[in-house]
DNA sequence: GTAATGTTGCGTAA
DNA sequence: TTACGCAACATTAC
């Protein structure tokens, strides 16, 4: 209990990545203080919620997640929810440090650039107000940064370095208890933030206007700082402005359902000790081959260490049964790992490590829809696209692929999925990503990032980010001449096309001889199985009824053009941060001309 | 320096 | 089902 006598201990604890009370070492330290009075808070982070865009299904996550963690709060202690401030924490912090007169601010460690800057903004006007301020590793199985400086320093590029890294460190710390009593927030009148939003205009000493979104009176997520109900009440969907129709994905977020997903996974010893990624099917669903548990990493319902350590126990059973697992990195454990070394590589590379430019560790390629650079859209200059249109037909190649509508239905189907379920299998990320970079459309991997980073409900940056530089071969993998088939690979899975049948059901009714290339199939079975193979997918039906569009393009023409330019882009050599890239001359360099259109010359080899 | 290795390719032959 | 050529990258082990 509190000393009575000595200062009242009013700690902050400010949830970001870890929406669980399980295992979770900040909010041990928090509590650990033997606070008087406990305020677990979330702010309302612009880069989150503004910034990255962000689609209906993985808001939905993280609402569903702060609810369920607020009412495990609740369980703990009837006066105590998950208190949510709508404002930046950078400007808002403060306000409330001097409101509820705060000793401590309590947070796990994140590692994320944008995260970094943030924090040490906070971490400053912290100590200016005399906050003490704690900080503990906790989203990763071990501190980023230990692992980077194990690493030499340099960015973690392949699974033998990671592995060596953190074989120097050891083995994950077991996960902690989950608390079975939170102290009390303050009285309500002295919560109560009337008042506090007119406190200062929100603007940063450098000038950067952190909550400009919140006032700019086209956004409703912005009802006064304790939210419309004047309670810190989570937003609900309609406050967010989003349309409850739109939320489609089945995928349900919170630290409940994590901890159910991850004990039936557990339970299944077979499944966890064999697992191997590539041996698990990117055509299953109901019940999908992997585990689901992207999204609880994600949000933090689940901590990575408890995942490992389960799995662990499972294994080591397993081997004084004498039963054999699987091994890294194609097992469960190598799947986290592969986190890790994201992670730490965007740790070491830093901001540059989420673009092409200025990015000492991506190779730069002559694709279609590169990315302007940061000063021309810092400038104004960048007109509405934020890449530049080289070509229009791969403009609308890239429109179509992020529709669904290539016409090639395994990538159609998964993409379908991915709008509406916010979840594809890994394999068919690699589909969908070769398919729009270096094995058909060779457009930037950046925009496939983008809409990655939209849709996916599990979205991690680094993992984001390391992925699609993994498939387009621009780091950590260099192999481009192994290309994804958008017909073979699928049907090496699933050759009665059940996966397209299902998100694609204009095809439902086709022969699995032609499920997988539908524009083959005679006019009189097209019609005899309900759908015309013609057009764009501009539209779903015609004077004949449904209608599925024809292939964008020749395959196995695209896939050799694509291969002779990657070639060629590898003997160029240029990485994001060479001069080259800075300056615009790289086109002189991929023989482009002014204008940046392809002469129709043989590359060179 | 050379050879082996790298979570997850495809098409063809046996 | 397995093996190999394809045309060939980067890193690591020796």
């Amino acid at each position: 209990m509190p000393n009575p006598k000595q200062k009242a201990t009013v700690v902050i604890y400010w949830h970001r990545t870890d929406l669980r009370l399980h295992d979770s070492p900040a909010l041990q330290a928090a509590l650990s203080l033997n606070p008087t009075t406990f305020i677990p808070l979330w702010t309302w982070d612009p880069h989150y919620v503004y910034k990255s865009r962000v689609g209906p299904n993985r808001w939905s996550h993280l609402l569903q997640s702060q609810t369920d963690l607020s009412k495990s709060y609740k369980a703990l202690n009837p006066h105590q929810k998950l208190w949510v401030v709508r404002e930046a924490p950078q400007t808002v912090l403060p306000k409330l440090w001097a409101r509820w007169g705060v000793t401590h601010l309590v947070f796990e460690k994140d590692c994320d650039a944008y995260a970094r800057a943030r924090d040490e903004v906070v971490v400053r006007l912290a100590e200016e107000a005399g906050v003490e301020v704690i900080v503990r590793s906790g989203r990763t199985l071990f501190d980023v940064d230990e692992i980077v400086a194990k690493n030499g320093g340099k960015a973690t590029m392949s699974m033998a370095q990671i592995e060596k890294a953190v074989e120097k460190i050891g083995k994950p710390d077991r996960p902690v208890d989950a608390p079975t009593a939170i102290p009390d927030p303050l009285e309500w009148d002295g919560m109560d933030l009337t008042g506090v939003e007119e406190e200062g205009d929100g603007v940063l000493e450098d000038g950067v206007d952190v909550n400009s979104v919140h006032r700019s009176g086209t956004d409703k997520q912005y009802a006064g700082i304790m939210g419309p109900g004047r309670d810190f009440g989570v937003p609900t969907l309609e406050e967010i402005g989003i349309d409850a129709g739109d939320v489609r994905t089945p995928h349900c977020g919170g630290e409940s359902v994590a901890l159910r997903l991850l004990a039936r996974c557990i339970a299944d010893e077979e499944y966890i000790g064999r697992f191997e990624k590539p041996n698990t099917s990117p055509a299953a669903f109901e019940p999908q081959s992997t585990t689901l548990l992207s999204p609880h990493l994600h949000f933090g319902t689940l901590s990575v260490r408890k995942f490992w350590w389960d799995v662990q126990d499972v294994m080591e059973r397993r081997r004084k049964a004498k039963k054999s697992n699987a091994s890294i990195p194609t097992n469960l454990p190598g799947q986290l790992l592969f986190r890790e070394m994201y992670f730490a590589a965007h740790a070491a590379v830093g901001e540059p490590f989420c673009r092409t430019y200025g990015n000492p560790m991506v190779r730069f390629i002559d694709w279609h829809l590169q990315s302007k650079s940061p000063e021309e859209i810092a400038h104004g200059d960048a007109g509405d696209k934020l890449y530049e249109v080289d070509s229009d037909e791969a403009e609308v190649w890239f429109l179509r692929w992020k529709e669904g509508r290539t016409g090639f239905p395994w990538i159609d189907a998964l993409m379908r999925q991915l709008k509406q379920e916010g979840w594809i299998h890994h394999l068919g990320r690699h589909s969908v990503a070769c398919f729009l970079t270096r094995g058909g459309c060779y457009v930037s991997w950046e925009r496939g990032a983008e809409v990655f980073e939209e849709m996916l409900i599990d979205h991690e940056t680094a993992c984001n980010i390391g992925n699609w530089m993994w498939l387009s071969c621009t780091a950590f993998f260099a192999q481009f001449y192994r290309c994804y088939s958008p017909i073979t690979f699928g049907k090496k899975w699933d050759p009665e096309g059940n996966l397209i049948r299902r998100y694609c059901p204009e095809l439902a009714k086709f022969d699995k001889k032609y499920i997988y290339e539908p524009w083959r199939a005679p006019i009189a079975d097209q019609r005899k199985w309900g759908c015309r193979v013609t057009g764009d997918g501009s539209s779903s039906t015609n004077e004949d009824g449904n209608i599925y569009p024809k292939p964008m393009f020749d395959f196995d023409q695209r896939r050799t053009i694509c291969l002779d330019a990657m070639k060629n882009a590898y003997h160029v050599g240029l990485h994001g941060d060479d001069k080259e890239v800075k300056d615009g001359s790289w086109r002189k360099a991929f023989g482009l001309d002014e204008g940046g259109k392809r002469p129709n010359k043989k590359q060179k080899t």
